[in-house]
RNA sequence: GCCUCUGUAGCUCAGUCGGUAGAGCAGGGGACUGAAAAUCCCCGUGUCGAUGGUUCGAUUCCGUCCGGAGGCA
């Protein structure tokens, strides 16, 4: 339709850095609407272990890509990138601002990226086969086998991180391009968006830490123990059971462990995830980092957003 | 008051028959292209409680002092 590039506005960083507050607030301020990006966000239920935002904290600002689906259903990348770009359309359509808001770094880059997942789609059948072959012969021989059509990936890729080697073993036997071959046919698209990326860090990792630890306490008061609970007893969960929260309290429920140590277990594996999201949305030199705890005023902090929107030339 | 044990990395502890030390956890860095809140890789210098002594050399042996735990009165 129009050959001039809609503008995107991304706020990402690590969980509990104070995205969702910052997403809307400037939702308000730019007449905008939000998208959300996050892995976990998108099931239905888990509300309070995954941090969705509340009706309230919305502020009647228009969200979307939140608990569309249900958690027994399967999802990917490739799905968030096609709903995220219509709603994108959508938006702008209504002459209104998209705004990205989420932690889910592979769901960020690849829409922004414009990876394009059309030629190697994932079969269930063949993983499954896969994973089977994993399970009776072991890792190694897998690997053997990436090596030997692949070697370029295998180099990168350890033993070890079994995962990695099923899906560069699946899309060959799907579509028999090597792995390494695919990811270079995506490499380098061009972005179908003017961009403009804001990051939301701390200068001292501790006050981000006292966050989550913080976070966990409230999401127990909020009723995020009994919700899991629910979700536990009915059962019918798949990836969603990978949420942080979530699995850390099965041991609870099972009564082999006490909550304090589940609890802590979820602080743990809160802050390490929270690491691993930096690690990934540090690499990408076009992010505008704020940060919150050098700052320390939402004025302020809303100031310098409009400067980096300005300044981006994206509106 | 006396006796015994103890003080080593942020935490829990190994260890050095005297040549300045290493595990687990925590923590840090990194990778990531249809499971991603997942999956995986790499990283251990610290006045060895303080102070004197013995010694070429002490965290290690001896003395004293200061902290901690226990026992006997």
């Amino acid at each position: 339709m129009s050959e001039e590039k809609k503008p995107l506005l991304v706020v990402a960083g690590p969980t509990a850095s104070g995205k969702t507050a910052l997403g809307i607030a400037l939702a308000k301020e730019l007449n905008g609407e939000v998208i959300s990006a996050d892995s976990m966000q998108i099931y239905k239920g888990l509300d309070i272990a995954t941090a969705k935002p509340t009706t309230d904290e919305m502020c009647g600002i228009p969200h979307h890509i939140i608990s569309v689906i249900d958690m027994e259903t399967k999802f990917s990348v490739a799905d968030y990138v096609s709903l995220a770009k219509e709603k994108i359309d959508d938006i702008c359509l209504r002459g209104k601002l998209p705004i990205l808001v989420g932690g889910t770094g592979l769901y960020i880059n690849s829409l922004v990226d414009n990876v394009d997942f059309s030629n190697a789609e994932t079969d269930g059948n063949v993983r499954a086969k896969l994973t089977n072959e994993l399970e009776l012969y072991g890792a190694e021989i897998l690997y053997e086998r990436l090596k030997k059509i692949d070697p370029e990936t295998a180099e990168i890729v350890p033993v070890q991180n079994t995962v990695r080697i099923i899906r560069a073993l699946e899309i060959y036997e799907l579509t028999g391009i090597k792995f390494s071959e695919y990811k270079r046919m995506n490499k380098g698209a061009e972005s179908l968006y003017k961009l403009c990326m804001i990051g939301l860090n701390y200068r001292d990792r501790q006050n981000l830490y006292d966050r989550i630890n913080k976070r966990v306490g409230l999401m127990v008061e909020n009723g995020m123990i009994q919700e899991c609970q629910e979700v536990f007893n009915t059962k019918k969960i798949g990836t969603a059971f990978q949420a942080i929260g979530y699995k850390e309290l099965i041991p609870y429920f099972k009564k082999e462990a006490s909550l304090e140590e589940c609890l802590d277990k979820i602080r743990l594996g809160s802050r390490r995830y929270a690491k691993r999201q930096l690690t990934w949305f540090r690499r990408d030199e076009r992010i505008n980092w704020i940060y919150m705890d050098e700052i320390n005023n939402f004025n302020k902090i809303m100031e310098i957003c409009k400067k980096i929107v300005a300044k981006s030339k994206i509106l």
